[in-house]
DNA sequence: GTCATCTATCTGTCTACTACAGTTAGATGA
DNA sequence: TCATCTAACTGTAGTAGACAGATAGATGAC
């Protein structure tokens, strides 16, 4: 066990924290909740996904998506059909109001984002979301071994 | 608003959402919960520490603190006494059993991540290191501002 | 010394987010 | 056409956390 993976560590775990209080950042007041941006961010992949979609691109179970998406739906954020093509399927778009929100709590919180680096140079800036890219991609491949 | 500080924004969104998957992961069982590791991370650096000072160390509200600690105390990770010097105070000790709890879920976890960046570079894990510790204290700022 | 005020902790209550197990309705192949 | 598979949904439960209010002990001005 190397030192430096030791720092990794215990890194994330200081970061876990400190991200997830942020998110009660008064800045963030009145955006999306990360689970609903989220599901909002695939959909403007998709244009148009299925439950088991989402949940397939979030690692969430397919029950938890189910009922985000029900609260969604009751926020007028996104709209739920029966598949046509499967009718055990659903469909889910966002709605025009869904993606304005999506477009308005990526502002906010880049903003935010923006703040925290403010006094980072535009090198270390990139190279942080080059490191954090690769990262997600192996926690995904971790995830999907494990 | 720059590119660079939109794509860490998302990132930093997905990265929370996988790395709250991975705390269920398998490899995980039966290591301390993320609740409990933080706390006794900052024993460990305290020895001794009241309910505000791991509050304050961990940027959590003191109730939700005192509640971890009665749970890790029920489970004798912890010791708690009335503070000596004053009455109204709990100083909190780790127990040899919370010690060795620490140490144990320390190796787990850090084995996980040596397996997610299994075939980076030592400099490019160096500096993820080096940056994660950077974006660590600059969150902490920003929380403690906003 | 005593009282008003301050402070450390604890309790009550609530929210966000998520998983797992089990159910149901629709799809599908032998 | 029936057994089986699968997509989604419902019931239930756990973790992590905040905020508001209560309580008991500390402290300074007088």
């Amino acid at each position: 066990m190397d030192e430096t993976t030791g720092a990794i560590e215990s890194e994330m775990a200081m970061l876990l924290r400190l991200a997830d209080r942020n998110r009660r950042s008064p800045a963030l007041e009145s955006t999306l909740d990360r689970s609903a941006y989220l599901v909002l961010s695939v959909l403007e992949q998709h244009q148009v996904a299925n439950i088991s979609t989402i949940a397939e691109a979030l690692r969430l179970d397919a029950s938890t998506v189910t009922r985000q998406v029900v609260t969604m739906e009751a926020a007028a954020l996104v709209e739920r059909r029966r598949d046509p093509a499967d009718g055990r399927g659903t469909l889910v778009v966002a709605t025009p109001h869904g993606i304005a929100q999506l477009a308005a709590t990526r502002e906010v919180r880049s903003a935010v984002y923006a703040d925290v680096v403010a006094d980072w140079s535009p090198a270390d800036r990139g190279t942080l979301a080059a490191l954090l890219h690769r990262l997600n991609a192996d926690l995904d491949r971790y995830a999907r071994r494990h």
